[in-house]
RNA sequence: GGGAGAGUUCCCGAGCGGCCAAAGGGGGCAGACUGUAAAUCUGUUGUCUACGACUUCAGUGGUUCGAAUCCACUCUCUCCCA
């Protein structure tokens, strides 16, 4: 079967993804697909970067601002949709661009992951994962990873003891499905992927640059409004996933007068910065990103390379498999 | 002017004669990651020619076999009385 072009800019938080993406969606005549597990959130417009209208630049976006923010949300979920976006995008004859931050999500698409489902749903799932917190509350969490370790080894080798929302989502898929979650990687891995990615990532090769950017930031966002947003987002009980905004932990405390807005802010650039730095990890560990560095080359420059990036490699591509 | 107390590694902070390059936390750096992933978790963090050596606990001098820990003076800071 025919593999889907797709074209992935990943990279960490304030790094020029938004720019970089539109720019490219022009000049492949393509629609983006937003991967941003926060984004996709009605609400915190400010706070999580969703790119303007004025931004968009008339590019029709995809998964931003559609999902209620009470509804937990997850990657299984954004997999599908996304895979459905994505053939719909490709069957009207244009082009995807996906770009975002959350690289757990980009991956599910990419590599085709399969979540295997319980065949009694949501409920169960539920109860299991109830149970399995009240057992870990009770026998502690060496006793979780033990039961772990004779069910699925493999597994339990990976995740630390201490790693126990893991450690339980481990033991949850066990008794859920039947099956263990290395069985899940597994059959996850027989499954072909479906597309021929060109993944361009964008990132300062001074680590202070892109933390200067991300300071800079902040303190625009507080300027366009962020204040009121986190407090009508905090009225709004946001679900368990929107709830773990970075914005929303942070200015929370100023917004209830528990702390100066001084202090607040101090830990949103620390957070966003660390995330910055978790991204990063996330896809540095992927050989197949091509890199390009926002304090080497101008946004100009980084357009027209990661275009003749893009180019060449669909080129060797398209020899490989004719 | 009189009195009480404090100064520890990037920060906070424990230590109060040897087991101290110094607990713990934060931050930094590096890493992991298959249904909460903007989450969760791990390692590391004085220097070096690195199973050993060297320089650190405000400064200087001293006591001691041995000091971040005891003494003297100096500097800085906080608090209380005036």
């Amino acid at each position: 079967m025919e593999k889907i072009p797709i074209i992935a800019v990943v990279g960490p938080t304030a790094s020029g993804k938004t720019g970089l993406a539109v720019a490219l969606a022009k000049r492949f005549d393509a629609e983006i697909l937003s991967f941003d597990s926060m984004q996709l959130y009605k609400g915190m417009d400010v706070a999580t970067a969703k790119p303007t209208n004025e931004e968009m630049q008339g590019i029709p976006h995809h998964m931003i601002g559609c999902i209620d923010n009470t509804e937990v949300f997850s990657v299984a979920k954004y997999r599908d949709a996304a895979t459905e976006i994505i053939d719909d995008i490709t069957a009207r004859g244009k082009r995807v661009v996906m770009v975002g931050g959350t690289g757990l999500y980009l991956d599910a698409v990419l590599d085709n992951i399969e979540f295997l489902d319980d065949p009694e749903g949501e409920e169960k799932r539920m109860k299991v994962r109830r149970e399995l917190e009240d057992e870990l509350e009770e026998k502690g969490r060496e006793a979780m990873h033990a039961k772990l370790a004779e069910i699925d080894p493999k597994t339990a080798e990976i995740l630390h003891v201490n790693n126990t929302g893991r450690v339980l989502r481990a033991l949850e898929v066990y008794y859920t499905t039947g099956h263990t979650i290395s069985y899940q990687v597994e059959h996850s891995k027989d499954n072909e992927s479906r597309y021929a990615p060109v993944l361009i990532g964008l990132t300062a090769k001074d680590r202070q640059v892109l933390y200067d950017r991300i300071n800079a930031r902040v303190d625009r966002m507080l300027e366009e409004g962020l204040l009121d947003e986190v407090r009508a987002y905090v009225n709004e009980a946001p679900g368990t996933t929107a709830r773990q905004a970075i914005g929303l932990k942070e200015l929370a405390p100023y917004v209830e007068g528990r702390a100066s807005l001084e202090t607040c802010v101090f830990f949103l650039k620390q957070e966003t910065r660390r995330y910055a730095k978790r991204q990063l990890t996330w896809f540095r560990r992927n050989e197949k990103v091509h890199w390009l560095f926002i304090d080497e080359m101008s946004p100009d420059e980084i357009i027209d390379e990661a275009e003749r990036i893009i180019r060449e490699e669909e080129s060797q591509w398209q020899q490989q498999t004719s």
